[in-house]
DNA sequence: AGATATATATAGTTATTCTATGTATATTTG
DNA sequence: CAAATATACATAGAATAACTATATATATCT
């Protein structure tokens, strides 16, 4: 178990997100980013990212090509045309999912709920 | 598939924070306020609820007792002392896990994230 | 020279949620 | 009154996702 056994169900998305808005990006660079911009808190392990992107490509949301920089070879991941409409569908259920939770777990913040 | 996959990981916190904040509930009564809360949003399934409750009493942060209403059993689960404990940490570790995806998703608001 | 960072990837395990069932009583509706 | 729906429990088996552990290889830093 991960610090987080919350990304679970989310991390697809996370990642069809991120690569929407930053563009192409390889394996490697995909774990450190996500751990930037979380501040440490995820740490993607390789064992659930590459099977992750390997599923993402095989539903046609990403397709990859490779670069080869000081003898090292990074397979770059990008999203395709259906991508982006999901990543956008996908973020946006997110987003209201994760609202939909934390008014579930603050009551008193739900306007009509008595 | 439910509606969300997005509920993996966050359910047991759900119901566990659920349970401490409105006292005992019965399975059905917690499925109707799931449902309720979130506006039919989130419909927990027996298939998903009855282990979830389970998997929590054998953690022991739950405890069951009966009562029967117009001939049918209710087992009601309550929150054991452990589990009032934990129910705050798994709640706050929740919220902060969402907390970190929507900035992960949002960059631009992100303080010192240039 | 050794440790760490960069870069890939898979096999097998574990855990969680779902679908599909199954049982039974009470209440509402046509 | 009969049928449908709501109330109330529960499990077996399938699907799937993320993790641990492992494997390979090069570059850079100490």
């Amino acid at each position: 178990m991960n610090q987080h056994e919350f990304i679970k169900g989310t991390l697809s998305t996370i990642l069809l997100q991120l690569l929407s808005e930053k563009g192409p990006m390889y394996g490697y660079e995909i774990t450190r980013e996500v751990r930037l911009r979380s501040s440490d808190k995820i740490l993607l392990k390789e064992g659930s990212l590459y099977p992750a992107l390997r599923k993402m490509l095989a539903d046609g949301v990403l397709h990859t090509y490779t670069e080869t920089v000081d003898n090292r070879t990074r397979v770059y991941y990008a999203v395709t045309k259906i991508g982006k409409l999901r990543a956008s569908e996908q973020t946006s259920a997110l987003l209201s999912f994760m609202q939909t939770v934390q008014e579930l777990l603050n009551p008193e913040k739900l306007a009509g709920y008595a």
